[in-house]
DNA sequence: TATTGTTATACTCTATAACTATA
DNA sequence: TATAGTTATAGAGTATAACAATA
């Protein structure tokens, strides 16, 4: 029988290869939208209402200056409006505008589409094992 | 009962979700390491033989400048060598070197370390789940 | 003409260092 | 002093367009 660590280990070294696919994959669901994935990503944390730019850094991982130039960049496509904050005024507010939203739920849409094919091309059973697997695979990447 | 359209749009929606949060993860892995994930996968291209530049292009899904730039940065590290090709004076033979053999080794050591400890995190049936997961996931990317 | 590869240029995403303004 | 955010700069990774050399 394989012990715990014996196990992780094979399953890590497939683990390894896929997970590299998964960047090419990623690469073809956002191929062709109006924005890309990591600026989906900070609207979506939008959707719920105003942030701070350090506060959007610290969620995406990202140092300060990085997300600084994603809300520029995201400003000056009028997907987000910077404000002031009220009780800090050191403080950004970034808020989500109207067209924002709506290139949210466009390149949200896009994806799943895209992502659906992939998974209509499967069977019922390999559908279920990457339903099975998809909240640990959540879990694994929120650990650290 | 679910028709497998609804089925798939509705793994979609997760998967969205997850593939994002794996695009932080492979950050993590490979934080601090001597060399990137592309880098990596492209030496372990190099690793039964010889290639040319636009077979490694196609087969890591870039264009050909894209590689030669790879090339470039790698044959500087010293990873690897561009040599001539005996039958075509146009081509272009790039060949791993020792020290890329050992950047390979190193980096697919560290990167399934780290998976590995993710991995033993899990309780055995979610890494039993995970292992189930990844040949389907490897099929989607490879499809198309 | 078609193919192999490079160079030039530009955009996205990331980081660190240095700075301003406010707490 | 510490925190919030920006600017300056740099490097990796990607692309397209234009080019040279060879087939």
């Amino acid at each position: 029988m394989r012990s715990p660590s014996q196990e992780s280990r094979e399953v890590a070294q497939e683990f390894s290869l896929v997970l590299r696919d998964m960047v090419l994959l990623l690469r073809r669901v956002s191929a062709d939208q109006a924005v890309s994935a990591q600026q989906l990503a900070i609207l979506g944390s939008l959707e719920r209402g105003p942030r701070r730019v350090t506060s959007l850094a610290r969620e995406h991982g990202v140092r300060t200056p990085t997300m600084t130039a994603h809300v520029s960049r995201l400003e000056e496509a009028g997907a987000l409006s910077r404000g002031g904050d009220a009780d800090d005024a050191r403080a950004v507010a970034v808020e989500l505008t109207a067209h924002g939203a709506e290139l949210l739920r466009v390149g949200r849409a896009a994806r799943v589409a895209y992502l659906s094919e992939c998974l209509e091309a499967l069977t019922s059973r390999e559908r279920a094992a990457v339903a099975a697997a998809l909240p640990v695979l959540a879990k694994i990447c929120a650990d650290r």
